[in-house]
DNA sequence: ATTTTTTATGCAAGCGCTTACATTTCCAAG
DNA sequence: CTTGGAAATGTAAGCGCTTGCATAAAAAAT
């Protein structure tokens, strides 16, 4: 049963310490422009009453939230984890609240999402990775809303991006598989539609393999959604195709996790009978075993500097521009030359 | 530079379709009190104008705003990922928005958060744990908003809680540990200030040593952060003591992962030369070797039913009620009886 | 055809806050 | 003392939406 108490207004903290409205949002918003004195009573009332200024009409008089709104594809596993904690440091440090929302990979639900957030006033949004549906895009430009796109990068696109390049960052890991002697390669990816970091992804391996006069013929691809049991099950479909890799290149290190774990259920060694790689580098990847040969992302890194040119970006601050993170090789223990048979 | 396109309103709207605002409202929340025709040319002018409702005047006019907030400790590890998402699924199942924030394990910085979900008028709010200073339960009765807590089950609090007993989980645990033989035992805990869960956990170890007559003199007990290194840290700590022990029962799984991993790298046996036990049964604890005995927790059934007392409770449904959450043993390979010395 | 009932729509009053502008107060200088 | 101007405070007009009530239109009953 809700009680009735009433909530305290503005006008409640006003008459409690004998002031108008007005001067007591000053002293919330501009304390300075209130003498001394004046702004004690005024603090002590709202004390007293517990106040809190209800937001929605603060949005409707003043135009500006000060919240950031972030949609990630999910919570459930690490990968956007770190770089959102970095980022959310880095808003609060400057005013801003983050209000995260994930969109379970679903397009339309992340629409949804979007529409809520800014209907929710978000001053700004971060969102992964720039492919969706153009709606979106104008949708965010009639409403005023700066968008900044995250966890991947690219000066061809109109949006400006805080990322990596996920095709040359792929391409890098690939053509050290190649290096190694692999020639058979399996892939498992994260499902390519609609899902530009992925077939950037694939894109950087075909790269890799057009680069050193390997036909991408060969290539057996394994599409599925994230997960260690995904990865799990696409590692048992490779394998039990008629050419053997002895090579994986997954798309992240979830999926890497899961094969490694499949393979040596099954009994292969891992990287003696079967290399496999990851992406992403979570704090996961070192902790396998054998510790995951992976891209890593600077996630903290990436969290940030999206934080910093998203709230520019929010403030007017002159233009910002797109800016590329740095990823590099972890070289540990799942990839190895292949065993010659 | 930020052009000055002025976003729709409902009275644009309404103008558009030639109808009044409150048709236009009405079309958007209560449509079957709309004639179909009506109601065709307003949806048809929200589409053209590209129209969103402004949260911020809806929330004023309705006093109702479907959001939930919920206010974890991070983000950064599995802990609460899965429990959140389930939660936020059934939440959306309801037509509610979830809102999460993070604290970082800072007190103030919750208690900061809260009232920034209120603001933003959150209908509900989750939280993590009883323990927290009492005038943040004051506040939220008087701005009426109904808490739940989450992760843990207690009676005896004012407040309903959906969880799982914590204090008997590790005892359980703990007694495992001590029937394999074990009476040195080290602990590594999560900094029990201001976190029942954290205390009700020692306090569990503290139950089984009792129960079998053992000392908790014994007991060497290390509180640090959550965290990969911090359990790695820790590890050390217990180990270069006079006394090792034979067996070191983790405030979670990461620690444990933590210490695994250290003690590996210093060559130790697990469990061979020292048992280690995790707490909450995340993805990482099968997958590192060996494979982590620890307690199961079901945080996807805790985060559905989560949100459907907290949903109730918002919606006035009767009385809720606290309930508990099972959980069980997951016995696996990190722990096993002390080698005779 | 008229009256009653039902259904669809419009009117307008707020919701709690910010802020431009008006007013009062204070203080220093004349 | 005045007086002028700066500083502090007050007044009141919205911000965009929902909703109780009034009104109009349509349907049903007489």
């Amino acid at each position: 049963m809700k009680k009735d108490r009433t909530v305290p207004t503005l006008e409640d903290v006003a008459k409690a310490a004998g002031v108008s409205t007005a001067t007591v949002s000053r002293c919330l918003n501009t304390p300075d422009r209130v003498v001394k004195e004046t702004r004690k009573r005024v603090t002590d009332a709202v004390e007293a009453l517990g106040y809190t200024p209800n937001f929605g009409a603060r949005m409707m008089a003043a135009k500006r939230t000060h919240t950031i709104g972030a949609i990630i594809p999910t919570m459930e596993n690490a990968i956007f984890a770190r770089g959102l904690q970095a980022f959310q440091e880095e808003l609060h440090r400057r005013g801003y609240t983050l209000i995260v929302a994930s969109s379970a990979y679903q397009p339309k639900l992340e629409k949804e999402q979007i529409r809520t957030l800014v209907a929710r006033g978000a001053d700004g949004i971060l969102l992964i990775g720039h492919e969706r549906d153009p709606d979106i895009y104008s949708y965010l430009e009639t409403q005023n809303v700066p968008v900044l796109v995250a966890w991947t990068y690219s000066t061809e696109k109109p949006q400006i991006s805080v990322g990596f390049d996920n095709r040359l960052s792929m391409r890098a890991l690939a053509e050290e598989v190649i290096r190694q002697g692999h020639r058979q390669i399996g892939v498992i990816s994260g499902e390519s539609a609609g899902n530009d970091r992925v077939s950037q992804r694939l894109a950087g391996i075909q790269d890799a393999l057009n680069m050193n006069g390997l036909s991408t013929d060969k290539l057996r691809v394994i599409e599925t959604s994230y997960g260690i049991d995904e990865g799990a099950a696409a590692f048992d479909k490779l394998m039990d195709a008629d050419q053997q890799p002895t090579a994986i290149i997954c798309g992240n290190d979830v999926l890497a996790v899961g094969a490694i774990h499949r393979a040596q259920a099954r009994g292969f060694r891992v990287p003696e009978d079967i290399s496999i790689t990851g992406f992403d580098d979570i704090e996961l990847a070192k902790l396998v075993r054998p510790a995951l040969t992976t891209v890593h992302v600077p996630h903290h890194q990436m969290g940030l500097k999206a934080a910093v040119t998203l709230a520019d970006m929010v403030e007017n601050k002159g233009s910002q521009s797109s800016y590329e993170i740095e990823t590099s090789l972890a070289v540990r223990d799942s990839l190895g030359p292949p065993t010659q048979t």
